[in-house]
DNA sequence: TTTCTATTGTCTCAATTTGTTACAATAATA
DNA sequence: TATTATTGTAACAAATTGAGACAATAGAAA
């Protein structure tokens, strides 16, 4: 949580409040201890990554997330986050759980982020209390985001799953379980439709399986199985200007 | 949401205040705003079956839930509730979905359950506010439950979840939910174990399966998927009486 | 132009898993 | 002792998956 929403909603008060210390909002507009986190997959043609915030001035980093306002649905607060960090609509979203332990909330590092950022929040802040996070995690094409970073507090880019920096409080453990969770529904959901653009070639699609599932595919098995299934439209051959035959291009039906 | 502790807790505040108009529970004890409900499945021999409680005075059907301390885990206060209706401890628990639309809260329906048992809710009272809640399953053993019947506000009993009644707010879509994450568990987590009595046979095993899934399974391929799954431990013979072979007993390793 | 190289699409056969039927074993009953 | 319903397992067929082989081919190298 804290980010997305978050900093664009602190922008919007900071700009009304002094120099050095800025306002916090209160909490007459978002539901209190409660937030959410997302996990943002791209896949980049090698590599599944994630989209990872880091707060200026701390060398903390951490998930996007945000906060529910009163009048909106939880989901569609996730997507107002997602659309404010990615400039994209109509995105897959899926929860996959709800973190709710007493441990998860630290006072100290959410205060060590504010101050960094010049706030000043009073001790029984409500953005200092304990938080249950609602965690949803994303699938978008790598190539159609230019991830925004924020002037005010942080900045955003992408970060391999096997080379994530540390993450504050306990967003490793939901990178994680959202990790698990996409593997298993990576036969049963639109992973790969959702990860690769509308036309790809079956090796890019077994990319993003090996990529998932952290494993290599066998090659044979694996377009027999692809094929069987009887999702995939085939379209004209790439040429991509190597010396081999060319690869078709597919879509999803 | 709306039970369980809940009840309990009013049963509490109730033997303090007069008679006509109790008193309800103050909000400094729970988060507001985030209750959790729970589905919790029990198999007869026969049919999948779920707690169900209905509300007095009101014709009104819900699933066991309640609310979560400020020093407490989430988890911890599902576990709590859970003791309390069922007397069992170290239950099988999942969390599998968190809903949060606008339209899952009613004022309406908590404020005629709340005054069909003497409370006097003030318009703004947080049991009348907004509701998140975090959706849990459980899976316990039929036989060894004595579901507590609430002398304050309501009754709790087993229903078939194919013989419903109808349920309050989005507590239909809840249990519907319940039931898909079921099924997709039923291979890769212990359903069976929990469900049943300790040692079992190969019929009662596949009983379940086949009340999870919703139908009928081939016995001869199901003896031997199971049994090749090496996770089963052969006991005695089980003698029922009945003119034919009797069948082996088996238990989970 | 011809040859060479890496990759792609498909085929074949083996290995494994699953579907289906058959049948012997057996616990109580008639 | 024969009968009946159910259980455990074997046997074979069908379907799926694993593994290797091979021809087609787009460009590079000779």
């Amino acid at each position: 949580m804290f980010s997305s929403n978050f900093t664009i909603y602190l922008e919007k008060y900071s700009a009304l409040a002094e120099k050095n210390h800025k306002e916090l909002p209160s909490n007459h507009e978002f539901m209190p201890h409660l937030a959410y986190d997302s996990v943002i997959f791209g896949f980049n043609g090698t590599q599944l990554k994630i989209l990872v915030l880091e707060y200026h001035n701390t060398g903390l980093f951490a998930l996007p997330g945000g906060f529910v306002k009163y009048t909106e649905n939880l989901e569609d607060a996730v997507e107002r986050g997602l659309k404010e960090r990615t400039g994209l609509d109509q995105i897959y979203l899926e929860q996959f759980h709800t973190f709710g332990d007493l441990s998860r909330s630290n006072p100290e590092t959410m205060g060590r982020i504010l101050e960094a950022n010049d706030y000043k929040p009073d001790d029984g802040h409500w953005l200092l209390h304990r938080f249950v996070s609602v965690a949803y995690y994303a699938l978008i094409n790598y190539d159609e985001v230019e991830p925004r970073p924020d002037e005010l507090s942080d900045s955003i880019s992408w970060y391999a799953i096997d080379e994530l920096p540390g993450l504050i409080m306990d967003h490793g453990l939901i990178v994680e379980k959202a990790l698990n969770v996409l593997k298993d529904n990576l036969e049963k959901k639109l992973v790969g439709m959702n990860l690769l653009p509308s036309k790809f070639t079956m090796k890019q699609l077994q990319q993003v399986y090996e990529a998932v599932l952290g494993e290599k595919l066998r090659r044979t098995t694996f377009q027999r199985k692809m094929l069987g299934l009887d999702i995939l439209v085939r379209h004209e051959k790439l040429y991509q200007g190597k010396a081999h035959k060319a690869p078709y291009l597919y879509s999803f039906r």
